[in-house]
DNA sequence: GCGACAG
DNA sequence: ATCTTGTCGC
């Protein structure tokens, strides 16, 4: 049963939140890794994980294709994709210093996001970065690149809307473990050199996506389906 | 009960 | 988020 399994999410969720530790980042982190996951046809995923340094240069970068096999229930995206996102960082030839995800933090119905699940489960300070609210009240920030406001929850501020270019919407930056609100936007705006989001980001997304299509082309030549004309 | 709802 | 090329606008 469906709810049955997504009430034992629930509780996880509930427990581990225990875990979460907002510290400062000491030292400047030298190896940056974003995650992100695709999913396509017959949920069918790629996760993809960029590694790049302080000066963003890349690193390494990995896929891992496998089947996805829980849906996307809001409030519960760690459980879909966080099984995937860990094989591929895992996977890296480099230990990260910090890891980007493609969505929020403690900015959570129960303060554990995407970011605070990787962070936790693997012992690695993780940020999360959402394009768009789950939960929360996201304070407009002014519209130059670099300016930000609260992201406000049940009255605490739990992160920052950050306008990452000039008016441009905003992203929504939440601590997910071992890093602060400050140390997260910070950064992130380091990061987002061109685009709305963090290159690595950007990269990551990227990477997953056309891996993903260049199996479909693939199987597409391989099958008597495709030969249209 | 209704609306909102990361990706 | 995905399905998807070109096209409109700053
Ligand atoms: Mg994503």
């Amino acid at each position: 049963m469906p709810t049955e399994r997504f009430r034992r999410f629930r509780e996880l969720q509930e427990n581990l939140r225990e875990r979460v530790r907002l510290v400062p980042m000491l030292t400047k982190p030298r190896c940056i890794v974003a995650v992100d996951l695709h999913v396509g046809r017959g949920s069918l995923g790629h996760a993809a994980a960029v590694a790049v340094n302080a000066s963003g240069e890349t690193l390494d970068r990995v896929v891992v294709p496998q089947q996805i096999e829980i849906p996307y229930v809001p409030g519960f995206l760690s459980f879909r994709e966080l099984p995937l996102c860990i094989a591929a960082v895992e996977r890296l030839s480099i230990q990260p210093d910090v890891v980007l995800l493609d969505g929020h933090g403690i900015a959570h119905p129960r303060r554990f996001g995407i970011a605070c699940h990787f962070g936790v489960e693997m012992n690695v300070p993780a940020i999360g970065i959402a394009k768009s609210l789950l939960t929360g009240e996201g304070r407009e920030p002014g519209r130059e690149r670099g300016e930000t406001a609260d992201l406000v929850l049940d009255g605490e501020v739990v992160g920052k809307s950050v306008r990452t270019r000039s008016g441009v919407k905003p992203l929504y930056i939440s601590p997910g473990h071992l890093v602060t609100i400050e140390n997260a936007v910070d950064l992130v705006l380091s990061l987002c050199t061109r685009f709305r989001l963090p290159e690595p980001s950007r990269e990551a997304h990227r990477l997953a996506r056309e891996a993903a299509r260049d199996l479909t082309i693939e199987a597409a030549g391989q099958n008597q389906s495709s030969p249209a004309g």
